[in-house]
DNA sequence: CTTGACCTTCCCACCATGGGAACCCCCACA
DNA sequence: TGTGGGGGTTCCCATGGTGGGAAGGTCAAG
């Protein structure tokens, strides 16, 4: 007994119904036990494991290493070096985001600085824009140029 | 005369072909000229308007801003006063991300910091996760918490 | 005339998430 | 016993930008 259903599951870890049927799918979780009906059984265990996934994701954590993540978390004999390298990686990965939003921001900021801001349509922003993709002239002075080893479509990091 | 292709239009402007089309087909930029063969032909001005799309593409601004800064662009009457607010409250969004991605790292590097990283199991930042979703306790504390009125489907701000 | 580089359209995939339709199930209440 | 409502189930679709690839037309050089 004390197995919920999934509603209840999702009201209690704060993932969606519709996430948790997802996360299922994909593998990310065991498929979850079901009563005659085919409903869906989460056992405390179960919601355990769904707060968990909360967590990662608030913490910005992909699927794939949540994936990780999990089999460290099941796996009592792991090394913390092997968690903890995850962690950093991925710290890693948010911090260059954080430079690449920083970058923008910056380079707006500056832009926005120079502009009138009045009901003159003189604008240095769309000046900027119009003169097309250029390696950064005054803002943010970086050498990465183009970056060409860039894991595939995360230009704006968006 | 002095129309290019779009395969050169891409090489010209940093485009791809494919976004190219995209862009034509979502109104974002206006039908190209065709040959007798169907092939589209770019102008001057239709490589202006791509560098422009492009510089506002890594500038991080939503294509809905970008039509937006499009417009006025095209519009010589246009108060410089709006294009500067709305690069400023693409600015604030880009912050704002900042601020939600630099939350995780540092929580991250938090526990990061108290975790050995050794061969032993004990792991506090799999404890962390394990601990389920909390209005994190210890790390990093702020005071925006949960953001209730944040704009749909945007927890990770991945 | 063939070859190869280019163009066209169309469909599929990504990732994580939400919306909604069509249908089934269970419980409480009259 | 019938019914209503609030669950659950599966399945499809959309998002935002981007790439991949197939099937077929076009063009210039050899």
């Amino acid at each position: 007994m004390s197995a919920v259903t999934i509603g209840e599951a999702a009201r209690a870890t704060g993932v969606s119904a519709k996430m948790i049927r997802y996360y299922e799918e994909t593998g990310l979780l065991a498929p979850a036990g079901r009563t005659a009906a085919g409903y869906r059984l989460y056992t405390e265990a179960d919601l355990h494991a769904l707060r968990f996934v909360r967590r990662a994701r608030d913490l910005g954590f992909t699927m794939e290493d949540i994936r990780a993540l999990l089999a460290l978390w099941h796996d009592r004999a792991r090394a913390s070096a092997q968690v903890r390298r995850l962690a950093l990686d991925h710290v890693a990965d948010l911090r260059r985001r954080i430079d690449a939003l920083d970058g923008m921001a910056r380079t707006l900021e500056d832009l926005a600085a120079h502009c009138g801001g009045d009901a003159r349509p003189d604008c240095p922003i769309l000046d900027d824009l119009a003169s097309g993709p250029h390696g950064r002239p005054g803002a943010t002075p970086r050498q990465g140029e183009r970056d060409p080893g860039a894991s595939p479509s995360r230009r704006g990091t968006r």
